[in-house]
DNA sequence: TTGCATCATATGATTTTTCATGTAGCGTGA
DNA sequence: TCACGCTACATGAAAAATCATATGATGCAA
């Protein structure tokens, strides 16, 4: 029987759940060099989609004047290029180079291995559906 | 069906459910003028717990360091104090006074309130088993 | 059209967080 | 008991994120 407030609220057990495994992956990103941030724009833009600044910050769970410096970044490493909306020039698509594919294959791929570690594949499912439930009346 | 990597992949489903509902509080939160980090501490020592700054810092999800200079401010407002641990003079104990009790309970209240507003109460219990599986085994 | 509100991104200033390291207290073994 | 390694917290310097706002583009209304 625990007195503490937190110990019981939805809201710190999944912040505190996503942090320790996400600290989990995120020790092996650290191991290759590779920067949190770094792999959550690759993650979110593997294998091929053009996203703009503000749908990257989105899914990054960043702001958008973060995002569009930490694009700066990778694309000087030449991991990802701007390419302009051909609807809409205030736009900027950011995409994947070639060199950034190759670079995110086998951190998507750890990834992958991570999450079966991690939970067996039919409890990972139930989860999921459990998460995405949450998820989109709120965008 | 989605080519995209992230959107079956279970951290991000989780760092994204967890940041949707969260901001949803946060937002409360700001509307009256209290930072996130104010509340991830408050919460913590709510009602009456006597943490060290390195217990708040794995609880809040912030790094040692930064603990340090977060207590610092809420210490300077008043709402918490330092107290020294009779076993061990290194350790400080970060406990709510009483002016911080009674700014804390509103929004304890809140948050519980928001909780239950989220989900539903027999749903909820499920997901909190789910997460709490998976945490013991990682401190 | 033109004017204006709005949107997407960029950028300067500032705050916040973190890293690296310092200081002091603790505990154990010779 | 006294080195010595380890722990807990503090702090200066650096990095990162964020806020406020600027710039440029869009689209609608008059």
């Amino acid at each position: 029987m625990s007195a503490r407030f937190t110990d019981d609220y939805l809201l710190y057990l999944m912040a505190r759940a996503s942090a320790a495994l996400s600290d989990e992956f995120h020790a092996w990103l650290a191991s290759r060099g590779v920067p949190v941030s770094t792999w959550r724009i690759l993650a979110s833009l593997h294998p091929d989609a053009a996203l703009t600044i503000g749908e990257l910050a989105d899914r990054c769970l960043a702001k958008q004047p973060t995002m569009t410096r930490m694009v700066d970044r990778l694309a000087r490493k030449g991991l990802v290029a701007r390419e302009e909306d051909s609807e809409d020039r205030r736009r900027a698509r950011v995409r994947l180079t070639e060199a950034g594919r190759a670079f995110a294959a086998p951190l998507v791929a750890e990834a992958r291995a991570h999450e079966a570690r991690v939970l067996p594949e039919e409890r990972a499912a139930a989860l999921k559906a459990a998460l995405r439930a949450l998820l989109p009346a709120r965008g």
